[in-house]
DNA sequence: AATGAATGAGTTTTCATTCAT
DNA sequence: TATGAATGAAAACTCATTCAT
């Protein structure tokens, strides 16, 4: 399929060094053929981004509407994150370094913000329950969040990081537990006096 | 000078949708004369990503090797690497949307690996002594901090974050108060039990 | 057809001179058409070279393996190169001028030995056979066969020498004789006192 | 000396191939001194040309003046162009590639035609006097002898044959005896009659 | 649906040449 | 003499997109 072949070459080569024969070539057909299923070599990314963001929204919806803690439920967007890794890879790969940080995907931006909105309500009902320490601002909790778990991502994209089966269960556990406990051995007087 | 000349073109308009001509006039210059100091479009950009990267590097080696406290010297880098937005907004904007993407410069390059090694000798020497909590592997911790931070700054790139001098000492506070504390209100179990 | 037209450029304004616009605009199509079909001005060349010279080269080995004598061989090889000029003098044109001297190109290519090596081989034969006399090295008299037919080509490209049908039909009378019988009147001593 | 390194730099990568620049490197000066010298990359070509086509020039018609047979004569020219070989090859590597079928270098060619006209008047003479058989015309024969000079030397500068002392010494010996005395074991009927 | 030849605007890159110093 | 920064015309080449078949 178009798509999957467009995932694969974007993944490689990056959505801007990539050519459109390119992703024909991928996918076995004539690149004139793509444009009867898209206008554009940017449609492509678009909807791309489109038919996975929306599954992944769903997702982080339904945990942030659990009756779980907070601190399960945290543990729970980390887990629907860092699993999707192993199941589509290539996808991750585009998302992660094409998708998230470029500006002239213009109003998917929005989507994007919703991920982080929902990680920031999870944050914000948290602590207003007191399951989570109040010190924090949600909406910076949120992008910590997100940026520990695209690092990681990124890390295994790269192959900078081991993603075996245990690998990520531990990647798991240690953004939960960094985020959720913390590093530090005691207790830390977190007020800036520099 | 027609490296900054660069760093304000690509910041402005992108690395690839920028034209070398625009950076010759930016830096007003014939464009012939770029291809003096530069072989390529592309060594601009990698030259931009080195000098910065360079530097950045060293202080990071100067925290590293100073005899604070770990948890000390994790607020000193989050410090560093949050208040150059403030001093170089587009050197930022460039590292942040062009080089985390670019596949071909992409983290391969050494140096991105060299900050992650500084961060994670940090933390590793920090659980050594007891001042950081034995848990989590070094190498992840290093990698949550370091996608944190990006992920600001990202969000200060993309203007989803606000960024006033007060905004930008916040953001330290919480980067610091939850990689140090975590966000829980009372310790948790951290073991994966999924 | 591209090829012809890049022949008809490269004769009228030589390789080096001719834009590669020229040459779509010579065959009627948009410059970009010319790089479907070739990667580079370069490769119009080399192509233009390489299919001449087959069939250049499968003449050649015709010739080689009748059973004539080696003199009406020789003589068949100076008419096959030298009425190529009337059939194709665009060709040898493009041959003579370009070919024979890009250094990158150049006679490295295992095509242009190709050549010597059938004309060699027929001297060898030849000598063994006792039709040619065996003095001369077989190399250096391919290689002195093959300059004096490149010079006479050379001649005509550069209007130095008349090729009127008549011009031709002596010319290659000239060599044939020359290369056979030789200049002197009678046998003269060729070792080399100096 | 700037002429000197032009010469080096126009054998080994041929002159439209190189790059002023590159002659400045290869003399050890800015490029921009070879303005001083000389009005343009042409001039360059012109005047390696010029400079070393006279002492050629002379040399053949001191060969013609003498009172010499004409066999003797030929052997002598073949000579004097063999023999710059071994003293000055990069000096006939340009000669060979650049200067002597390039057309656009327009007058000079008046100069090339000299070397042709001095070895026909050679051959007619020797003619005239019986020295020399008279079928072929002298014009032609020229260009023969030319020819396999020209491809001799070629062969050397690309490394096609081989150049030893002896070599050069034989190849003389080899072309002399061919265009003197013929391939042929026994006399041939030159008419052509196909 | 499918092909791939064809287009051409838009860019990067090259390099001979100039000129202030 | 000598330098090398600076110029800019000129070219090669790319590639998204169109469209006849």
């Amino acid at each position: 399929m178009i798509l999957d072949a467009a995932v694969r070459v974007f993944a490689r080569d990056g959505f801007h060094t990539s050519r459109v024969g390119d992703v024909a070539v991928e996918a076995g057909v004539a690149h004139g053929l793509l444009y009867h299923y898209f206008s554009s070599k940017d449609e492509l990314l678009t909807t791309i981004f489109r038919e996975t963001w929306d599954s992944l929204l769903r997702a982080l919806r339904e945990v942030e509407t659990s009756r779980e803690p907070a601190p399960e439920q945290l543990r729970k967007v980390c887990a629907i994150v860092l699993r999707t890794w192993k199941r589509e890879p290539d996808l991750v790969r585009v998302l992660v370094r094409e998708v998230a940080r470029s500006p002239q995907l213009g109003r998917e931006v929005n989507e994007i913000a919703e991920a982080f909105a929902a990680i920031e309500r999870l944050v914000e009902r948290g602590q207003a329950r007191g399951e989570l320490r109040a010190g924090p601002e949600p909406r910076l909790a949120a992008v910590i969040v997100y940026g520990a778990l695209e690092e990681i991502l990124t890390g295994w994209v790269l192959g900078q990081l081991p993603d075996g089966d245990e690998d990520v269960a531990l990647a798991e556990e240690a953004v939960v537990g960094v985020i959720c406990s913390g590093l530090a051995a005691v207790p830390v007087q977190t007020t800036l006096s520099a």
